[in-house]
This record gives C-alpha cells, sequence and structure tokens, in this order.
DNA sequence: CTTGGAATGTCAACAAGGCTGACATAACAT
DNA sequence: ATGTTATGTCAGCCTTGTTGACATTCCAAG
C-alpha cells in the first residue's frame, strides 16, 4: 500500500490487475504500435518500399556488417523471406553483401550511403514520434514503458534484445 | 546523481533522450509486440485463423452489438478486408449479424457462444503474459507503460481509444 | 583429398491480409 | 422521387510471410 511514486493512478490499485486493466494494456499496446509504424510507413510507401525492408535496414544499420543468419534469428522471419527483401535493397544500391574474410560462405552486409540515407530518414521520423512521447510522459513513465517491454519479451528475444542493448 | 527510484537508470538522465535512447526504445517496442501476439497467435493457428480474426473477435467482444462501419474505423481496415474475416467468422458460427434495431440498414455484431469461448481462450493467453510482465515491472512501471504508449498513438485513435477506455 | 555439413542463394507455389475500384442492394433522409 | 449511407461482394493486385526442393560454395574432419 505504500507508495512514494509522484504519479496519480500509479499507485496499489494497478496491483490488483483486474481483466479490464489488462484489456486497457492490451488495447494500448495495439493501438500504439499503430502510431509507431505510421510515420516510418508513410515514407516507405513512397520509396515502394515494405515494413520488411525498415526492418532490415534497421538491423543492418545498427549491427554494420552482419551476416545474413544473423539478421534472420534477430527479424525472426524465413531466409527465403528476408532473401526477397534483401534482394531487393542489394539491386537499388542501398545494400551491400560482402563476402565474408574469415567464413567466405557469409556475407557481411553493410548499409551503402544511399542506404544510410534512408535508414536516418526511417529512424528520424519513427525517433519524431518517440520523443514526443518520452517528453510527453515524463522520464519515470520511460523507464517504466521499457520495464514492461522487455518482460514482455520472448525469453530468447530478450536476450537478443539485451545483448544489443549497449552495443555499438 | 541522485537516485531515489528503485531502478538504476530510471532517473534524470532519460531526460536527455538521446538517438540511442531512443533507439533502444525502439526496438523493445518490436521485440516486445513479437512476444505480444506470440501466444494467441499460436491458439489462432490451430483454428486457421490469423491476427486479423482476433482483432474482430476482441473488439466485437469489447463492444456487443457494434457496426461494421465502427469496428472498420477501429481496426483501420477497409471494408472490404474486414468483410472477409468476419464473413469467416459468422460462416463458422463465431460471430452473429444482426439486422439493426433502429437502422435496418446496419448490422449490429455479436459473439454466439462459440465465439466468445475463442475470445476467452486468446484473451487469456496474452492476459496471462501481460499478467507476467506488469507483476515483473511493478505498478509504477504499468503506468509509465500506458502513458508512453498513449502519447504514441495518432491523435484520432487516441480519441477512439479514450472512448474505449472506461468500457460501454 | 574426399566427403559431410553449414551458409547462402534461388526457384516455385501458396496463403493471409492488406489495398483499390466497381457495382449491387437496401434503407434512411430530404 | 432522389440522393446518400451502410453493407456486401467480385476482381485484381501487392507485400510479406510460409514450405519444399535444389544448387553452390566452402570450411572442417576424416
Amino acid at each position: 500500500m505504500v507508495q512514494r511514486g509522484p504519479n496519480p493512478g500509479s499507485g496499489e490499485n494497478l496491483l490488483f490487475l483486474t481483466d479490464e486493466q489488462l484489456r486497457k494494456g492490451i488495447e494500448a499496446m495495439f493501438f500504439a504500435y499503430r502510431g509507431f509504424t505510421a510515420d516510418p510507413d508513410r515514407i516507405l510507401d513512397e520509396y515502394g518500399y515494405g515494413r520488411a525492408h525498415h526492418r532490415a535496414l534497421h538491423f543492418i544499420n545498427r549491427s554494420h556488417g552482419t551476416t545474413v543468419n544473423n539478421l534472420l534469428t534477430t527479424l525472426g522471419v524465413t531466409k527465403q523471406s528476408l532473401n526477397r527483401v534483401l534482394r531487393g535493397l542489394i539491386e537499388d544500391g542501398l545494400v551491400e553483401a560482402r563476402v565474408g574474410r574469415t567464413d567466405r560462405r557469409e556475407r557481411n552486409l553493410f548499409l551503402t550511403d544511399k542506404g544510410q540515407e534512408l535508414e536516418r530518414k526511417l529512424a528520424e521520423a519513427q525517433r519524431v514520434r518517440m520523443r514526443a512521447a518520452y517528453r510527453a510522459a515524463g522520464p519515470q513513465a520511460v523507464a517504466g514503458f521499457r520495464q514492461v517491454l522487455e518482460a514482455m519479451m520472448d525469453d530468447d528475444i530478450r536476450q537478443t534484445y539485451l545483448s544489443l542493448k549497449d552495443g555499438r
């Protein structure tokens, strides 16, 4: 019952975890995810790409030189599905696939300048919204936001997420 | 340096809102949403349904007797897309579409017993995960979670969300 | 050196679930 | 009587996921 937080509504009533409260959280996730993807989606549309391209660009940018297999497991799709997306990005000169140095079977993936340009554009659009949401909610809310999201992930995915967490 | 919260990292440093921090939030959303949908997806698979069916069942259950048009705007899809899903659910006897009493052009949508059964199963699977995440993160985190999600929605969607917020 | 297996790429086929456009019907509203 | 609204439906297209099959390349173990 003891509640020190500055946050009205954050108190002991949430400990009940009624189905009603859980349902609100579920709907919030659904609607927020729509907002989360809306801005990049508009940009992607202009370029004739989809969300799958965005995800690929994001994680290649995130981990320069990552392999196809790494990307596969991070994204949670099949190689065929990823390959189609990747092929498009390579053909359009946004992504470069270099033969691995140590293991020449592998392909190390990099963004070209053109690829970085689009990635930055997409990321910035998404960050604008996140930034606004973070500012509106405040730092304590942001900490809670991330705690809950983290707890919501599958265990193995959480490992992937954490290993990327403070990466280069 | 002052840190009162139970949470190292939840303090004033988050006010900086670096691109790095925003990126972590973005990735958390991506991975968490996968977890969020994973359990219902497995159940839906057994029934030969997809996420679209889940969403329809959820919001029909949410607002008994809602019209097709209402559902359309809530879900943010076209009537053709919704109709395909709805047709399947009606054929399989999970949803009933009754001609409107006041306006006979409208169809009021209801879950049958069978529909309610599946909806409960899906909702419970999703709630189990939410409940676990909420418990792990704590009530204050949950409040923050919802604040950020709410701030992340499109303005018009937020209206829809809020109008649904405290039930009919 | 040969062979097994791993990493990757590619082809084909399919399905879900979005979309647009066009058209039909019924019912309300003026 | 006419126009508008709500709904349904058909057709066609796209993205993005799936499985299965098969080829290539190349490392590594024997």
